[in-house]
DNA sequence: TCAAAAGTGTTGGGATTACACCCATGG
DNA sequence: CCATGGGTGTAATCCCAACACTTTTGA
């Protein structure tokens, strides 16, 4: 892998291994995908906007990192976490030489703990409405929107977005959002329909309309198949 | 990002970080689709086959010193390089805590330094037949497999492991090697030329058939057009 | 009764697959 | 003249995009 000389002339000059978490989360309410963000604490950049992160612990991987503080900063477990990019650029951290692993999550933004929120200054942001933020962190959403984008093209990742119970309007604006285009209605429903994943239930959710929008829950069964062999969801 | 407590923590436990780098090739004469292993020279697991690789030096980024071993071993420059994965398990090599950003990079066989090759006592194993390797890189081996085939779907990334005039039926298996498939002929032939990515040349090879096989060039403004809008070259 | 959102089908065009034979040439 | 690999076309099918009106019901 290295030669000896190489490895002693590191060991002077460790480089700091930092994870980064983008976490989606689905308002259902505004119909906008959001990103939480925090207040940056210690310096350099401190009290500017980024992205949740935290150094990697020397007994952890750096998706227990990812995970951990994925928890710290809203109660949840993640339903969907992934490895995004190594962004490792000399002098993105004027400090240190740090590299940051970065991931993306995909959580229910009803369940998340608002007080763990507020305790570490965070707050949700629309994807289309993200300040600058620190360092390279907004290349980071970028990144991690065109992933997601890709992602929900091959495996229906969206439904980790939406509650155990939602309706098609609903499922519909999350699609719209995460492709940042309009979709023609019928079509959606077509598609995704014929995908099996979904399941009609007898009740109406009555809060968005008079007539009510039937509840749907995915397929379990169907939605593990799929995530594994892949699928083709994707919309002029 | 972090508390301070944290970052003192880190501080007595550095994490060393590695680059390995997945070099494919194409070897036209056995159309095979190959990657460049080498015996490693540290321990642990010296003499065992590996990827070739380096710790990430303190004044470069992690796709410099990808870069830079690709150069030291083949002597060329990259065509094509791309980050693939940031390996972190904690264990995954006994001695230290090292992490690896995988890399991945296509170049043309036909020009790599034989004599860089040997010193380093490194070469060339079909993609179909990789021994065990160290570590974690057959895992590494196979997600760049994994990569290179979804690139190849939408961006024309094989022709950076052809030289720059070849034939068809070269283009068609090495397709075949990437797609690990068999792939109908008629339609592989309709469809790459209907992307109008082939300028066909005068000449032709005649060094696998009597009849002989034209020449092909790819048009660099459609190619570049290709890469950014994104094409799709898939098979059944 | 009306406003506002939910729900529903068809058709034409383009793309993809499957499939088998002739061509050119050097030995 | 023949063996070998190179090259070619069509028909049937499937999939996708485009497109507009009816239903429900609470206020």
């Amino acid at each position: 892998m290295i030669d000896e000389s190489t490895s002693s002339y590191i060991a002077g000059h460790p480089i700091l291994v930092a994870v980064d978490n983008v976490i989606f989360g689905f308002d259902a309410e505004e119909e906008k995908l959001k990103v939480l963000l925090f207040r940056r604490k210690i310096e350099p950049f401190a009290g500017q906007w980024s992205l949740v992160g935290s150094f990697v612990r020397p007994n952890e991987s750096a998706v227990v990192a990812a995970s951990r503080i994925l928890t710290e900063f809203t109660g949840l477990d993640s339903l969907y976490l992934e490895q995004l990019h190594c962004y490792t650029n000399v002098d993105r951290d004027p400090a240190d030489r740090v590299i940051s692993i970065a991931y993306y999550s995909l959580i229910q933004l009803q369940k998340y703990r608002k007080e763990l929120v507020e305790k570490h200054h965070a707050g949700w942001f629309e994807i289309n409405d993200i300040p600058d933020l620190v360092i390279d962190h907004n290349q980071m959403v970028s990144d991690a929107l065109i992933r997601l984008q890709n992602n929900s093209r091959r495996k229906p990742v969206g439904f980790n977005l939406l509650p155990p119970k939602f309706t098609l309007p609903q499922l519909f604006k999350l699609y719209q959002e995460i492709y940042q285009q309009q979709i023609d209605d019928r079509n959606f429903r077509k598609k995704i329909l014929a995908t099996g994943l979904l399941d009609k239930l007898e009740t109406k959710d009555k809060t968005t309309s008079k007539k009510g929008a039937f509840h749907y829950r995915f397929n379990k069964t169907k939605y593990k198949e799929l995530e594994t062999d892949g699928c083709d969801i994707l919309f002029h």
